[in-house]
DNA sequence: ACAGGTATGTATGTTGGACATTTATTGGAA
DNA sequence: TTCCAATAAATGTCCAACATACATACCTGT
């Protein structure tokens, strides 16, 4: 039994996830800023109750995000924000869960879906495949059933999955695990957007348009549909889209394998 | 940086990620295959004269690179290639360095960078300031010096500086951090294709001609250049390219965030 | 008084062993 | 034959001790 502890603070020793998600909350609040030390191993294992070869793993998935760093025998460092593993899957999730009012890297990692989705759905609509259309379709539908609903938990999670299955019928493997890396961050838009979208069937409309794009193998009409449908979510967002300067000829595009 | 950067000198005596590597090269050479089971944590102590411990974070990094899944008090399995972390800047790491015959994820990522590197080009004539221009240059001259010596490790270690440099001058978090996930497959490809490729001052040409247009900030003329560049590689390798189905209006793009 | 090397303390890194938990298998009883 | 319990083996967790690295403070010599 323990002498009530941690009774005041958080619930904070269940998860294995939860210390990391408290160091990283702390850092995103700006209590520990780039450059501070974060507190030493032990002080972590008193405050919190964990094993030190616990507390170890939670500051190495820290060190694995590049988050911080660690300088033996002197402490734990937090980083720049440029040093930070953005790609990976668990910094994106850590940063859309906990970031609420660091736009900047939301902006750009929406700036860069805005450059390249169009692209991803010109590749879905030539190289998907009737499994591929299932998924699409499925997570349509339930995006259908739910676009009304009161809680916009499950529109949501179709939204995210409608897209991710674009991801996916490109039939590259750098184009699929983007998706991983970039579904929190969609999940984050989407909701955001959902909730401040003044029509909700007009996006539904968009969806629909991208899907049939998609189903009848018209890369050039997917294009479209796919800067519709992020354009609707830059508009709900307040964000601008400014046009790119213009290639007189076409860009090329290595065949699939396989 | 990423921490795996400094993986690539393969001093694999007592080194932290020789046993990591040895297992990778066993998995992608065929001994251990997807669905099979790895040896036990013991086992590879008594083999390797590690401690359990220094075991179990080897192994705990193939888990991270999604290469092999742990189950409790069973066993470690392989798990699909699908399901690798194609984007963990270690696992790209390991499968440029010992996926010899594994010439499909190369394949793929070329086919990516076929994609996007030509827009990557344009971003960066767009956005490139004069200290992204100093490390374009620099990598250029580096080229340029080494490009008829006869060992060609210089020359490629520039050759690599210089795409990386381009992706930085893009000023975009994703597309930085891509870079660093595309930088040993970018190597693989560059050393095989200047061993290979009959003319090497041409090459250098077409850098030229891609630094040039994003020093004079023309978007259009980067854009054909990077392709140029590309396509070059890409004969080298004896890699198809076809042309993608054609948008009828200009792509979009978000407006970068300081 | 100042410079430079050394001693020391602190925090991280590593090791080995003991214990807990999960899983598949084996053996026995209805 | 089928179902359940005991067992064995492997992974997961924890703890204590030791090794190493870094920075500071001290101490000596010029």
């Amino acid at each position: 039994m323990f002498p009530s502890d941690t009774a005041a603070t958080e619930t904070c020793m269940n998860d294995t996830a939860s210390l990391a998600d408290q160091l990283i909350k702390e850092i995103l609040d700006g209590r520990y800023q780039p450059g501070d030390f974060i507190p030493k191993e032990l002080e972590i294992c008193r405050h919190s109750g964990l094993s030190r070869n616990a507390v170890r793993r939670h500051l190495g998935a820290l060190v694995n995000g590049g988050i911080i760093e660690r300088i033996s025998g002197y402490g734990s460092r937090v980083r720049e924000f440029s040093q930070w593993h953005i790609l990976d899957p668990a910094v994106t999730d850590w940063i859309t869960r906990f970031a609420g009012p660091h736009l900047e890297i939301q902006r750009e990692i929406l700036s860069f879906r805005l450059t390249v989705e169009p692209w991803v759905a010109m590749m879905a609509a030539s190289s998907a495949t009737a499994r591929d259309l299932v998924a699409i379709e499925e997570a349509f539908e339930g995006m259908r059933d739910h676009h009304l609903d009161e809680d916009t938990a499950q529109h949501d999670h179709c939204d995210v999955s409608f897209h991710v299955a674009i991801y996916y019928a490109t039939h590259n493997i750098v184009w699929s695990q983007l998706s991983h890396v970039l579904r929190p961050s969609i999940h984050l838009l989407v909701s955001h957007s959902n909730t401040r979208t003044l029509d909700p069937t007009h996006s539904l409309q968009n969806h629909h348009r991208l899907m049939d794009a998609i189903r009848m193998r018209q890369p050039d009409e997917a294009y479209h549909a796919a800067i519709a449908v992020l354009e609707d979510t830059a508009r709900a967002l307040n964000v601008d889209i400014t046009p790119m300067p213009t290639p007189t000829h076409l860009p090329l595009n290595a065949s699939h394998v396989s």
